[in-house]
DNA sequence: TAACATCTTGATACTTTCTTGATACTATCC
DNA sequence: GGATAGTATCAAGAAAGTATCAAGATGTTA
């Protein structure tokens, strides 16, 4: 969240009047960024740190609920969606991916206005940064990056749901069956052996000494905790 | 904020037709609570604390912004206007008032579902658990974290277990047979030994001093009691 | 197809937790 | 005081749960 009054507002439209038209009405009072199509469209989201977000379903490259997700999984930035889709079936999916308000065009720009301004209103309480930090240990949900010591670490697509998991609870206990219905689906459930080999495998990768974890604690009987604001010397 | 998963929805509307047909759509998953005017309205908003408020613009004794603003006055709970008005004015005006969306009749009942359930959403992110305090002790069941002192205290699942239905039912009587059941099985009803050495090992645990326990309270013949907001000194 | 990274699975060593029996303590009643 | 019923503690073996290595399976890329 910005502090001084001019709030980001990231347009993510591949129609390019339409897109100029949003800039009109919006860059009085707003700061636009804008974005053609879904991958420049997270990237922008990862980059500039939008307060709000305005997004056309009917993209070019990526499905608009696939994008909505993508945003999901490392922010809880307002989202409203602009779409042509009148079908009501259109609306309940991006609500439920994570969409916040749908808008059906053509629209009122007096509406959408008070619409975004409602989704700013909401969201100036709280607006905790996708990055989490503790000790050498570096997060960021929003690049995608895991950094010890400040040297980036790879992690396997698996790994990194683990821990992405982990960080949005931090500090919280999340049970076996969680993780593995998060990460493989319900069907894993019955199957703690693969979960146990991928939490060895990343604690090889992210902690300095695996066998005495600082980070991911293990409560036995339970599941795993990703210990916060770890601050060396224990 | 409601912790267990029935939440709570206040229906603010005058036709007794479309309040029925809300209750009908909303009361499988819901708790409902239903208002048919302003007055009524506004005091049930305060009485039944609803985790989302459903509102008609056009009621009988107040004007539906009135409605909104009071209710903004001491609360933030998500509110969705439901409006036959169209007008773009009326949309604006009651999203500035503090709505936080506006549904225009005749809606979908997916629409409107989904449109709830991005509002209980939103305020879940936000709303902290609550957490068990008796002096030294803290039981944080969001978390399954237990301090005494600050410190963390590592305890096994059973022993959790154990706790944790002493903490939500703090301050009374849990018979032997009641703990017995709930964290062991019917097969164990007639164990009480097991009962007492997970009690002893809990006490030694979390008590400063086990053998006068402050927390974890015997009833002799009858079972245990978690003592409520304990303050040293006794 | 080869080279590579990743995922799954099995075997094994290891750690923690649970259960059980023996024993000691406490309060109450006679 | 002694008996009795209920309660508390300790410790050791059994059971359950956990960590790790490494080989085979799978999939991806050039």
């Amino acid at each position: 969240m910005n502090t001084d009054k001019q709030f980001r507002i990231l347009v993510i439209e591949d129609e390019l009047p339409i897109r100029r038209f949003l800039r009109t009405i919006l860059e009085t009072e707003f700061t636009i960024h804008l974005a053609e199509d879904g991958h420049s469209g997270l990237a922008a989201a990862a980059t500039t740190k939008p307060d709000v977000i305005l997004l056309d379903l009917g993209l070019p490259d990526l499905d608009g609920i696939e994008v909505i997700k993508r945003i999901r999984e490392w922010s809880a930035v307002p989202i409203i969606v602009l779409s042509v889709r009148e079908r009501e079936d259109d609306k309940v999916a991006a609500l439920d991916a994570g969409a916040d308000d749908y808008l059906s065009k053509p629209f009122g720009v007096n509406e959408l206005l008070a619409r975004i301004r409602a989704s700013l209103r909401r969201t100036l309480l709280q607006t905790p940064e996708p990055i989490f930090a503790s000790g050498d240990l570096i997060v960021d949900l929003s690049s995608r990056r895991v950094t010890s010591y400040g040297i980036e670490i790879p992690l396997t697509p698996t790994e990194y749901d683990i821990l992405r998991l982990l960080v949005t609870h931090a500090g919280k206990v999340l049970t076996h069956s969680q993780i593995l219905k998060e990460v493989w689906g319900i069907a894993y459930l019955e199957q703690p052996h693969v979960l146990r080999v991928n939490i060895s495998n990343l604690r090889h990768k992210i902690e300095s000494d695996p066998s005495r974890p600082k980070h991911i604690i293990t409560e036995p009987g339970v599941g795993y905790r990703l210990k916060t604001s770890y601050c060396g010397s224990e």
